[in-house]
DNA sequence: AACATTGGTAACTTAATGGTTACATGTTCC
DNA sequence: GGAACATGTAACCATTAAGTTACCAATGTT
């Protein structure tokens, strides 16, 4: 719906653990080298290196060559460009107004007359393998 | 670092633009049923059903028994705490400090006498395949 | 010049993901 | 009861992702 194709890549690059402990050194520490970085890890020096690329990638770091050093920095952009996304699309839900709603739903279970329904079927999903409508 | 297993679940579920699209759908229309979900994707309906189960393997989809049917609600808290996670964590960023240097740097590209450097190198990297200290 | 340091490529292995088809189960409707 | 419906399970295949080792290329240092 909102979606482009650089979020896509930040989804994808925040969906590691190894690489949001990157995220969390580099904003901790800007400026720090490749090398500073792996000093965290247990994985090979290389295994890092491919961490930090795909998060440069997905626009997340910014590095900066200095010498034979290359400085790494974080960036919130993206972050904040994704904050967006869901403020926006979901804003109701931040509003607070469905919000309320879904923690009832969560807590007691038992709306079983939820008056929301669906009834827009259009499909022919008659013995599996159907192509739907797109 | 404030990681914890749940939250990786959530962002890992959340790195597929199928899952992010479902979420949309059933937060459009809450209660909506798994075959109302599937009209919306070329993908044969075990493909969704997948998606769907495990966004609500990570609590991002409550679903609810009704007969025959199962109906489903988007859940936001995961996404709140998501939220939390990454405010508390660069908070210093979102609070606007940090982040005019972020865009600075990313904008200007020129202060390579960035006088934060990291200087407590203690790793062994010698002829590669080094183990560090964790 | 010689050598340690810092970073990067290339090629490969293994594990995880995304997707499929075929079959199974419980429900509603006649 | 029996047909159509909604959902689910199992077994499997293809692709991508994660990580490794081995080697290469600059830049500093003495």
């Amino acid at each position: 719906m909102f979606e482009t194709e650089s979020m896509d890549a930040v989804f994808r690059a925040l969906a590691h653990g190894g690489r949001r402990k990157i995220l969390d050194l580099v904003s901790a520490k800007p400026g720090c080298r490749v090398g500073d970085v792996c000093t965290h890890f247990e994985m090979s020096r290389i295994g890092v290196l491919k961490h930090i690329n795909l998060l440069e990638a997905a626009n997340l770091l910014i590095s900066e060559r200095e010498g034979r050093e290359r400085r790494l920095y974080f960036n919130v952009v993206p972050i904040q460009t994704i904050y967006e996304r869901w403020t926006t699309e979901y804003s109701g839900l931040w509003a607070g107004r469905l919000t309320r709603l879904k923690y009832e739903v969560e807590s007691t279970r038992n709306d079983s007359a939820n008056p929301n329904t669906l009834r827009d079927r259009s499909h022919r999903d008659t013995r599996d393998n159907q192509e739907q409508d797109q």
